[in-house]
RNA sequence: GCCGAAGUGGCGGAACGGUAGACGCGGCGGUCUCAAAAACCGUUGGGAGUUACAUCCCGUGCCGGUUCGAAUCCGGCCUUCGGCACCA
């Protein structure tokens, strides 16, 4: 190319991303590269991001889970896998509902048009998102399916009704799962939540706990598996009656769950939640006032400050006694705010001598400390704080002398021959409560009739649609309790008139089983075509941050294996490897709108391009770890951007009137193979920094390859072209356009990934260390055949070397091969 | 309190038990320019030392240990972040 031409063409040969962009997005839509089909004979991978709640924007916490993601799935593709990456979005939810009470906009309306608007940013991003498969949870399309789901686990007995304690958010006007309570304060309004009973329905997600606690068919971050085991709190112990026949009232005992069996001769009193339905039967008179009002006071705190180890722990005497009958000892029950009703029995028996809480309610309220588990050199006297350890039976009846972890079994043994009770394993999760008063969920496909009492809606009268014309109001009352279209309808088996449920599912149902649903998208005889989820599921790759450890990731887990029992699917988990990605901050502090520091990505594409951004966010840091957004950062980025434009755009013909060195082609060659096996084996592992790193590396020494003349043009267009399919997964964009003014035929993102070759990637020389007692003292360059012998005379004639050793005598030598030497003098 | 993760230059971060600081940002110096920006080139952990080379010492939160050799492994602390919490 001549002087003139190259000036003429300048605006050409310019990175203009803000061009280029746009151009590929649309080639690639119109094209259809991107269709995801069934039947295509490459290997299938589905590598699957969790899906976006519809906000409104996508904001770089968004990009940051995306573009990775996004990367890798493109990453496969070039690998020879039939990838699915399919997007959605999680659309139902209480901010569009909060915001149609705010403003009057029908929560559809809103979500519709945040989908659209995100949809768009998606596309910006340069995903390879097959668009066509694309989920949205709020159409009745998929929601039937969430009914229908309901409908069989109901038939299962896994969905049932029972009146609980529920968080009640006062702002949100809803009733909050305790997993969705964070810091006692709603987790997406923040208010402080309160405590209401209410008839609701839930998923009997305890049934499948001990299954839930094996994460052996999984590759996950066992992070995650400790959360989430963590979270499902399986403790073995024993239920154990108390004597209450006394009181002559229906029931006859007080059952309380131990995990310390052993302690029981220890008993000293017995606490009862105040939520308890015996407290009132077992209230004596006299006691009755100061028992009330404790009731009532413990009623209006929430859980959460009922649970703060801030407070100190009360109680009020009941007047009565419970009779422990393993030694007759009658001893008095309480009233205690520090028990729940929600875990184990709503009872607890007090040790105070075993137990540091019960220690310290013994002492505030002058009740017996009985030892019976005496620590190693015990003197039979007081103890200063609760002995917690193991150590030898005492005051324990038959069992005295035992070691307690014997006494432990023996006793539950004891217990269960005399029919006192017996062994239980406890779970610190609960069932999942799935009942919403909410309008912008999926409707719970119930209806209550006078005569037939709870009806299931037949599965042919699906979907229950949610009713467009719903009044949004501030009242706090779900829309659909004021809907008499909705609400009145008629018995589907009597035929009478009857009520709808009117509560709606909780949007974790949407997202337990939507990894399913990409499957076959569009299937309507039921929530997926079988032959397509055997096609793709279970997901290869999910990827996603770590808040969703416990909830949806045991939620999904959970439908999982509830489907697979009634025999709709074959596998038993849902995402057989999953990525946790950490989160992006912005100034070392977390995203937030009210710190102002929200990063939203739609100026910065408009100035330096996706591709820029995209690479940015995967350079920063590793994925796993997070990382600090810096504006500057993104400017370095995007310089590299435009030196592999101008690099790759440059006329090779012009180095084939240069001297060809064929020592510089060769290493041009090394570096371009070892950056090959680099990039590879990184982005395999998601390792994007270290993978973009080793690009930066690449083509520096290709441009200083250039600048020396000194290679053939063959050589360099290999380089480029090396360089372009290594850099397609994470810029898109720039690599096609850059593949196309190559000469080169589109698409690169149809094109295989470079192998490397093993000899090439290896260095013809190698630095070879060389330490004196573990320190470094020499380097020198080898040939990379050097023998261990030639390695040892090469350091010990090394004159560094001798000024260490002298004086010295060489004890050892140790050779790593193609390494080092480290000589070892004394 | 419990569980988990992490502490490396001015900053983000590299580093199969084997060259600490790859790559990038920022800084400094230079080229270009009337000047600046952009771009490009060089340089950049701290200290001692030399006219200049050379060379040496110190350095991965702290204290110990294992090892020929430790950012990496082990024990004990400290700090930060995340999650959970009267769980009986």
């Amino acid at each position: 190319m001549t002087t003139t031409a190259r000036t003429m063409n300048r605006a050409d040969l310019k990175y203009d991303p803000a061009e280029i962009e746009p151009k590929w997005q649309g080639r690639w839509a119109d094209s259809g590269i991107y269709r995801v089909d069934d039947d295509d004979p490459r290997p299938k991978r589905y590598e699957l991001t969790m899906y976006p709640y519809p906000s409104g924007d996508l904001h770089i916490g968004h990009w940051y889970a995306m573009a990775p993601s996004d990367a890798h799935a493109r990453y496969m593709r070039m690998r020879g896998y039939n990838v699915l990456h399919p997007m959605g979005f999680d659309a139902f939810g209480l901010p569009a509902e909060n915001a149609a009470i705010r403003d009057g906009v029908h929560p559809a309306i809103r979500t519709g048009s945040n989908i659209e608007n995100m949809r768009r940013q998606l596309r910006m991003l340069g995903t390879v998102y097959d668009w066509e498969r694309e989920i949205d949870t709020s159409a009745p399309e998929y929601y039937r399916w969430n009914q229908w789901l309901f409908l069989k686990f109901y038939e299962a007995g896994l969905a049932y009704r029972d009146h609980a304690p529920a968080n009640w958010c006062p702002s949100c006007n809803t009733v909050l799962a305790n997993e969705q309570v964070v810091d006692g304060r709603c987790e997406r309004c923040s208010s402080e939540v309160s405590r209401r009973d209410l008839n609701q329905w839930l998923f009997r997600v305890t049934e499948y706990a001990d299954e839930l606690l094996d994460h052996s068919k999984i590759d996950w971050p066992e992070k995650i598996n400790i959360m989430q085991t963590n979270w499902i709190g399986r403790s073995e112990g024993v239920d154990i009656e108390f004597d209450i026949s006394e009181y002559g009232l229906d029931q006859t005992t007080l059952t309380t769950f131990t995990t310390r069996i052993d302690t029981i001769f220890g008993v000293t009193f017995v606490v009862l939640a105040p939520e308890h339905p015996l407290v009132d039967e077992l209230t004596l008179p006299e006691h009755r006032d100061e028992v009330e009002s404790y009731v009532d006071q413990a009623r209006r705190q929430t859980e959460i400050e009922r649970m703060s180890t801030e407070k100190v722990k009360t109680g009020v005497f009941t007047g009565t006694h419970a009779v422990n009958r393993l030694n007759g000892d009658r001893v008095p029950i309480l009233v205690g705010d520090y028990v729940l009703l929600t875990y184990g029995t709503g009872i607890v028996m007090g040790v105070p001598a075993h137990d540091q809480r019960d220690f310290e309610f013994a002492t505030k309220y002058d009740l017996p400390i009985k030892v019976v588990v005496a620590p190693p050199d015990w003197d039979g006297g007081k103890l200063a704080e609760a002995y917690v350890d193991e150590g030898t039976q005492v005051n324990s009846g038959g069992f005295d002398g035992l070691p307690s972890a014997e006494g432990k079994e023996r006793i539950a043994d004891h217990i269960e021959e005399q029919g006192w009770g017996k062994r239980a394993v406890q779970y610190r999760m609960r069932d999942w409560l799935i009942s919403r008063q909410r309008y912008w969920g999926t409707p719970i496909p119930i209806v209550y009739c006078d005569e037939c009492g709870t009806v299931p809606m037949p599965e042919d009268d699906l979907p229950v649609l949610l009713p467009d014309d719903a009044e949004f109001l501030p009242t706090g009352e779900s829309p659909l309790r004021r809907h008499e279209g909705f609400l009145n309808t008629s018995c589907p088996e009597c035929g009478r008139s009857a009520r709808r449920e009117t509560d709606t599912m909780d949007t974790f149902v949407d997202s337990s089983w939507y990894q399913l649903r990409f499957a076959s998208p569009r299937y309507d005889k039921g929530p997926f075509d079988l032959d397509a989820v055997k096609t793709w599921n279970p997901v290869d790759q999910y990827t996603g941050g770590a808040e969703h450890a416990v909830m949806h990731l045991l939620y999904a887990r959970f439908f999982t294996k509830a489907m697979r029992d009634l025999g709709m699917l074959d596998f038993d988990e849902p995402f057989t490897r999953l990525f946790n990605q950490g989160h992006i901050i912005a100034e070392h502090q977390k995203m937030s709108k009210s710190r102002g520091n929200v990063v939203s990505p739609d100026e910065y594409v408009s100035t330096v391009g996706a591709d820029a951004v995209r690479c940015y966010l995967m350079f920063l840091g590793p994925w796993d770890q997070g990382g600090n957004w810096s504006d500057t950062g993104l400017n370095g980025m995007s310089r590299w951007m435009n030196r592999v434009f101008d690099l790759c755009t440059r006329e090779s013909a012009e180095l084939d009137s240069s001297p060809v060195d064929e020592g510089a082609v060769r290493d041009l060659d090394r570096t371009v193979h070892k950056t090959i096996r680099r990039v590879t084996e990184d982005l395999e592992r998601f390792k994007f920094n270290t993978a973009l790193a080793a690009l930066m590396e690449c083509s520096n020494a290709m441009g200083r390859a250039w600048e020396a003349g000194s290679v053939s043009s063959d050589a360099w267009d290999g380089a480029v072209e090396r360089l372009l399919l290594l850099l397609a997964p994470m810029a898109p964009h720039i690599s096609e356009e850059l593949w196309e003014r190559t000469g080169r035929e589109f698409s690169i993102h149809s094109q295989a990934l470079p192998a490397w070759d093993p000899e090439l990637a290896t260095d013809e020389v190698i630095t070879l260390v060389v330490q004196v007692n573990g320190r470094l003292r020499d380097r020198l360059e080898v040939p990379v055949s050097i023998t261990e012998e030639e390695a040892r005379e090469a350091a010990l004639s090394s004159r560094r070397v001798a000024v260490h050793t002298e004086g010295k005598r060489v004890v050892r030598m140790i050779y790593v091969p193609g390494k080092l030497v480290n000589v070892v003098a004394r």
